[in-house]
DNA sequence: GGTCCGTCGTCTACATTGTAGACGGATGAG
DNA sequence: CTCATCCGTCTACAATGTAGACGACGGACC
């Protein structure tokens, strides 16, 4: 009965990108904390998409905020993560903790 | 130039779970590992394809082992992860680690 | 005021990864 | 010898990851 569906890799970087921004997620902050978390560029299509699927499992939601903070409304939209979101993240969380155990030493090695 | 495609979640899984066992990954343990930590069910063409397209990514490699510690040929095939493999795996731990940074408190929560 | 430009978010299409179960070979039991 | 199992392979399909084209909006510039 535990959930049968993992989040992926890429939607768990969102959700924790998220939570990062607290209560100032927008998408462009938000995207940008992923670029330079993880080093990689993050195409506005992939971005986009996966929010949307986050949104349509019910983890994340958003409002739309007044349109004066910078101008442009489009912009300005806050995400949040849901409590289901945050209780998915944190069921991936324990399994990849578990799996670590132990490793950390094989892990950090960071070579030559 | 970074690595443009990440490890999977289940591709992570694994590397983790052969790290685990070591000199001693064959995998049938391989996968009571995985199965145990993340607490669902793995099943065999899962676990399988998973691991080939691994091997093909150069991620893992593997040996026969002789045939005689159990009698069963076919079960002894012994994994181990690759440089390459830990060091993608490394990758996308320093991945999260960053994106994780503060959220403990909020990530620990057990809820109820 | 009109035109050009850059940015945002949407959408479509496709690659990669995740997953299940059918299938066949091999082994040990009876 | 036949049966019951268990392992690993394979096929097929679902979910996730990703890029870029597209249209809309607002600001800059003339």
């Amino acid at each position: 009965m535990s959930p049968k569906s993992f989040l992926g890799e890429f939607e768990q970087m969102v959700l924790l990108a998220i939570l990062q921004q607290k209560d100032r997620a927008f998408a462009l902050e938000v995207r940008r904390e992923i670029e330079g978390s993880a080093d990689r560029a993050v195409s506005r299509g992939a971005f986009y998409t996966t929010l949307d699927r986050l949104e349509k499992k019910g983890f994340v939601e958003w409002e739309e905020a007044e349109a004066d903070v910078t101008g442009r409304a489009s912009a300005l939209r806050r995400f949040a993560v849901t409590e289901a979101g945050l209780s998915a993240l944190r069921e991936s969380r324990r399994a990849f903790d578990a799996l670590s155990r132990g490793l950390d030493g094989v892990l950090r090695e960071e070579g030559a």
